[in-house]
RNA sequence: GGUGAUAUAGCUCAGUCGGUUAGAGCACAGCACUCAUAACGCUGGGGUCGGUGGUUCAAGUCCACCUAUCACCA
């Protein structure tokens, strides 16, 4: 086989947060496939790096008194050892904060100039006066203008839905310092992505097979309309890189972060002594692969395969989104207690492969999302990883440690050796043909269909079992005159074993060596399924190679991660343009504004959907002496099941407002944030009508 | 609101070009075994394939509409 070259990347985790579970699917994909490539014989190169940048960083820093440099590196230790600690094994992981990524971004940035591909506008933005600064869209909060919805942001209202621009938006305050903005002009720097050249090229690139299929009905979306302009600097004070010859301006950190791939891969090529152009100079026979989330398709698909182009490198080969993560169903939640850390999981569970297993088993290579059930995982991985494959060692190891000293046997009968010939050489593909098993498992990991090739693996295993329940060792065991076959037996049994094993190293990176250990063989790769093992090989002696999963400690786990009190820490986006800040506390009011409030205990009577309303539920309340309808943008959060009966609060003398789907006759209280969103509940013993005071 | 996806057994998922009685693993029940850190094997129950219409000799599969879930709308 033609010995390949090529380079992978991860999307670059923002060094604001955390690395949580959702992260891990993408850089367990990742890493499976690089390790899978490895195994074949490839020369494949895995670089990743902290996206460092941007607005969040810097008041992130400003908040804790620190330097923003303090910061990154401080987050990236942590970010490397969460993922040393799942085995992801980057051969480098770098930071955009780094010099080899401004020099590109500065090339990159003067080659699109040259080429009449950067233009300068003039724009109006909001500036925050206290602060001394402008505004990301996601830091200007205010009402919203079609519902009137107070604290919304800058793009959209999470009551109604509506999108709009954030001088759209009465009453803006700045999420920062809680000042009024005020609009003020800028000239910031946009990438021509409008132009002629760069339509045709997308037009052209997005349906070269470059992307999945349903990526690329997606972007036929995006490239139907017109394409606009992507501005691409940032006014100071903000923490980036300076743009060449315009001073307080920066690169948005959208702009360099995929910059950040290339620059983390210089860092490489300097290390390792590896041609840098060989894999970025245009026309260049080396393979790029990105993987990333579906979210950042737009950046990756657009932007960034623009920007190589015009600027005279290659674009990527292929790139492979992935969908986000639920948990038992659900999106993430700090309140229940499944917005999991990286360094959470790695603490109480420990094995950090039981979740590179599960997450193999249920990824397909589409942009679908992928569901980690915690109860199923506790029970996937016990049958699959101990009960099916590593029971295999341990069925047999015994014997052969006190039977036979440790040593296998010299030969393997021609039975046998069919037997194991069959097992893992025959299977049918889709159209029923017959095809070699180890090819069509490499196949499905090539492919990233890795829920396949497990599926493959395991009903392998359930092969293997069965012939030791046909063979019986432990009857051999005890006849006279049967050694021979019991050796024999078992032999081929720890063969089977061994040869798993290498069909799930590139998922199980860490229980491959330890087998590699108990068998005592070298590191295994792929074209090792074509041999066996040495007759009359010594092994070592049999240690359990893997426990079982405690759904305890995953109780545990969950138990820690819940966040019962509020507080909002940081938020699963990668790109924290959109990230959250705790709301300044508003203007004090006086005891007579407040008690022209009146809120009542309500008991939900009735709660039913709403047709053709996304968020909203129609509530019928109770408080006492009427019954009033109201409707809350509560879908979100609760079935129209889990609230009839319960009570809680309502704001019985707000102006009735005709909506869409009929008159509201009031507003039932609720706190919301990024960790979901949750009606209030009066305590035990209040009755509907009562006020509260 | 627009767009892209998804919906199959209690759970997690396969299901090819439309073609017999819709499959697997797990869970559950029964049997059996005792080599295996209760693991393995055999047998079994369990499905209106989200809903409604349509195309077709034939629909889980194709089409339309509806419902629900997820995402994107720079």
């Amino acid at each position: 086989m033609k010995r390949k070259k090529i380079l992978v990347t991860s999307a670059l985790p923002y060094a604001n947060g955390s690395i949580h579970l959702g992260h891990l699917v993408e850089y367990v994909q990742t890493d499976i496939w690089v390790r899978f490539q490895k195994m074949q014989g490839h020369e494949c190169l895995y670089v990743c790096a902290d996206d460092t940048h941007g607005t969040p960083i810097m008041l992130r820093a400003e908040k804790e008194g620190i330097s923003p440099e303090i910061l990154i590196s401080r987050v990236w230790l942590e970010h490397f050892e969460d993922f040393s600690s799942f085995h992801v094994n980057f051969d480098h992981y770098g930071s955009t904060n780094s010099e080899e990524t401004r020099e590109f971004a500065c090339a990159i940035y003067l080659e699109l100039k040259s080429q009449g591909l950067i233009e300068a506008r003039t724009i109006e933005q909001y500036y925050d006066p206290v602060k001394q600064m402008f505004l990301p869209d996601r830091f200007i909060k205010g009402e919203c203008p079609k519902c009137g919805a107070k604290d919304q942001y800058g793009d959209n209202c999470e009551v109604c839905g509506a999108a709009y621009t954030p001088s759209d938006l009465r009453n803006p305050y700045s999420a920062v310092s809680g000042a009024k903005p005020e609009l003020r002009e800028s000239e910031h720097y946009f990438f021509r992505l409008s132009d002629e050249r760069c339509r045709t090229f997308l037009r052209e690139w997005t349906r070269s097979g470059t992307l999945q299929q349903e990526a690329s009905n997606k972007m036929q979306e995006w490239l139907g309309s017109d394409l606009s302009d992507w501005d691409i600097s940032r006014d100071a004070p903000y923490f980036g890189f300076e743009i060449p010859d315009a001073p307080g301006k920066y690169f948005y950190v959208w702009l360099d972060a995929p910059i950040g791939y290339m620059g983390s891969f210089m860092k490489l090529c300097k290390e390792r002594g590896i041609d840098f152009e060989e894999y970025w100079k245009k026309g260049s026979e080396t393979e790029l692969y990105h993987f990333i989330g579906k979210d950042i398709l737009y950046f990756h698909a657009l932007f960034w395969p623009a920007m190589l182009e015009h600027a005279g490198f290659r674009t990527p080969t292929r790139l492979f989104a992935h969908g986000f993560l639920t948990v038992n169903g659900e999106k993430m939640s700090k309140s229940r207690g499944t917005f999991i850390t990286a360094r959470s999981y790695a603490e109480h569970v420990k094995n950090t492969e039981y979740l590179r297993y599960y997450y193999a088993s249920k990824l397909n290579g589409t942009m679908e999302d992928i569901d980690l059930n915690l109860e199923d995982f506790v029970l996937k991985v016990n049958s699959d990883l101990i009960g099916k494959y590593i029971n295999i060692a341990s069925r047999c190891a015994g014997f052969i440690a006190k039977r036979f000293d440790g040593m296998l046997s010299s030969s393997i009968s021609r039975e046998n050796l069919n037997w194991l010939e069959k097992a893992f050489s025959e299977t049918f593909d889709e159209e029923g043909r017959p095809v070699d098993r180890g090819t069509y498992i490499a196949a499905c990991y090539s492919e990233r269909n890795y829920a396949k090739a497990v599926r493959e693996i395991m009903s392998v295993a359930d092969v293997v079992n069965v012939y030791i329940n046909d063979l019986k060792p432990w009857e051999l065991a005890k006849e006279a005159g049967k050694d021979e076959k019991l050796h024999e037996a078992c032999t081929v049994f720890l063969n089977a074993f061994r040869k798993l094993t290498i069909f799930l190293k590139p998922v199980l990176p860490e229980l491959a060596e330890k087998v590699e250990h108990f068998l005592s063989v070298h590191p295994l790769r792929w074209e090792d399924l074509g041999n066996l093992l040495p007759p009359g090989h010594r092994i070592n002696e049999y240690s359990h190679l893997m426990t079982r999963l405690d759904a305890k400690s995953i109780e545990a786990m969950v138990e820690a991660n819940r966040e019962s009190l509020k507080p909002v820490g940081h938020s699963p986006a990668r790109h924290a343009e959109s990230q959250i800040h705790h709301q300044p506390v508003l203007e004090t009011i006086s005891i007579d504004d407040f008690s022209k409030v009146d809120l009542r205990v309500a008991r939900i009577v009735k709660a039913e959907h709403v047709e053709g309303a996304e968020k909203l539920l129609k509530l019928t309340l109770d408080i006492g002496s009427e019954k009033r309808t109201v409707f809350a943008g509560i879908k979100s959060a609760y079935s129209p099941e889990s609230l009839e009966g319960r009570l809680t609060v309502m704001v019985a003398n707000l102006a009735p407002r005709k909506m869409k789907f009929g008159m509201s006759e009031g507003m039932v209280l609720a706190a919301g944030g990024e960790a979901g969103l949750f009606i209030l509940s009066p305590d035990q013993g209040a009755v509907p009508g009562m006020r509260v005071k």
